[in-house]
DNA sequence: ATCAATTATTTCGATATCGAAAGAATGCGC
DNA sequence: GCGCATTCTTTCGATATCGAAATAATTGAT
């Protein structure tokens, strides 16, 4: 999407800074990961399992805005790495719950501090007010659209 | 990144919301693509070049957000359907410009209007002083992150 | 109780994407 | 003008991601 200047449609100019503005903070925030040899999917997966408990794979999936079918395979990684472990959920046999190894907690409590030190600063070219007024706008453009999905 | 409810932290609530309103909205638009054939990358090019004209693979890459050995797939799959054609920049010979055929034009022509309405419905849930905030707000930590970068 | 529909995960094959290094062309400092 | 650092694109090898189909477990209607 390419706009400039007064944009004559406003909807066209804000997604595509919508877009521009989360890849740029995203960028940001990769080298820290990749370092600990991470990618963000993974992150996301043990930060969602640290903050959360254990949860299952589709649970997982949509909190990290992935497919199924793609976290099977960041969870073998996340896995084979001995940071997380599989555990058939027992009130429901289809589900398979995903674990902080002690290993994985150790690498996610290191690693969230300072992630989270970075995006303040990321963001911090905007006041409290307007980080919390962009929240509120994310939030009603993206319940509206993911209700729109069918 | 999970948050919820009241956010002791703004910045981290409001980066979770950004990534996740950016994603839904872009989900919406896929399926449109995926049906032209195209993925959102080739769309990104064939709208790039529809708008501004021929441009050089690295000025395309850094407007869609993808590396440049990425660029050279994308653009690739695109020649090998003959929506675009790569020419040689006669004034810096380093550089490989990309134009659209005739074929691209038409078929770029023809999707735009839908995709624009279809991005303008997607935000309708916001009022047009809101989508212009929303940019507003997006712009600044887009421009603020991206200059972080290196 | 049985089986059809549903839900969860994985497998499969294909594509997209990346980072690093290589290759090609340019331009700068001298 | 010469050579070297720079810029632009491609190649390479590896991983990430997807959609669709296959598999496994559960639920619900009868």
């Amino acid at each position: 999407m390419v706009t400039g200047g007064h944009p004559r449609l406003p909807a066209l100019d804000a997604y595509i800074k919508l877009v521009r503005a989360a890849s740029s903070v995203t960028a940001l925030l990769e080298p820290r990961l990749r370092a600990a040899g991470l990618t963000t999917s993974q992150f996301g997966v043990l930060e969602a399992v640290h903050h959360l408990g254990p949860l299952c794979l589709g649970d997982l999936a949509r909190k990290i805005l992935t497919s199924s079918a793609n976290l099977t395979t960041v969870v073998d990684s996340l896995e084979r790495r001995r940071l997380v472990a599989r555990r058939r959920d027992p009130s429901d046999r289809r589900r398979t719950e995903v674990c902080l190894t002690a290993r994985g907690r150790r690498l996610i409590s290191g690693l969230f501090p300072s992630h989270a030190r970075a995006i303040e600063h990321a963001f911090s070219t905007l006041d409290d007010a307007e980080q919390r007024e962009l929240a509120g706008l994310c939030r009603r453009l993206g319940l509206a659209a993911a209700a729109a999905k069918p």
